[in-house]
DNA sequence: TTGTTGACCCAAG
DNA sequence: TCTTGGGCCAACA
């Protein structure tokens, strides 16, 4: 199709659909789009999500594939990622690594999937 | 259209 | 476990 969703919006679609007390990849959110290989572009999406200032989207939500926050910002010495997720229930170590095995969000069914991929 | 930049991923060493 | 290098994709100048 060539009047699908723009690429940020399906990204945001499924971020937001990550349940709170769970985690996800750049990589992942990627594949579930159908490109397993754009996990930057997932990236470079939720950066833009800074200046939108959409708080509807739970970024935080999302980490790298080794369970580890790749985000730099921090204030008052804290990394805010690791902050937000540790009040969600979401541990994070000093070296700002989440246990993905256990806290791994395995992903939409198909039927939301599709929601999605179609615009929804 | 080309080159650069990123909140990445993966395989090797 | 950590570091490198190569690869991939979308947005932007």
């Amino acid at each position: 199709m060539s009047t699908q969703p723009n690429f940020y919006e399906q990204v945001y679609a499924i971020v937001r659909r990550i349940p709170q007390g769970k985690v996800t990849s750049y990589g992942r959110i990627a594949a579930m789009l159908g490109r397993p290989n754009a996990a930057r572009a997932v990236g470079y999406a939720l950066n833009a999500l800074k200046e939108r200032q959409e708080h509807d989207v739970p970024w935080q939500r999302v980490v790298n594939s080794q369970g580890r926050i790749s985000i730099v910002n921090r204030e008052h010495g804290a990394n805010v990622q690791a902050e937000i997720l540790q009040s969600e229930g979401v541990p994070v170590s000093d070296d700002l690594r989440v246990e993905m095995r256990l806290y791994l969000w395995e992903g939409l069914n198909l039927m939301e999937l599709d929601d999605i991929l179609r615009g929804g």
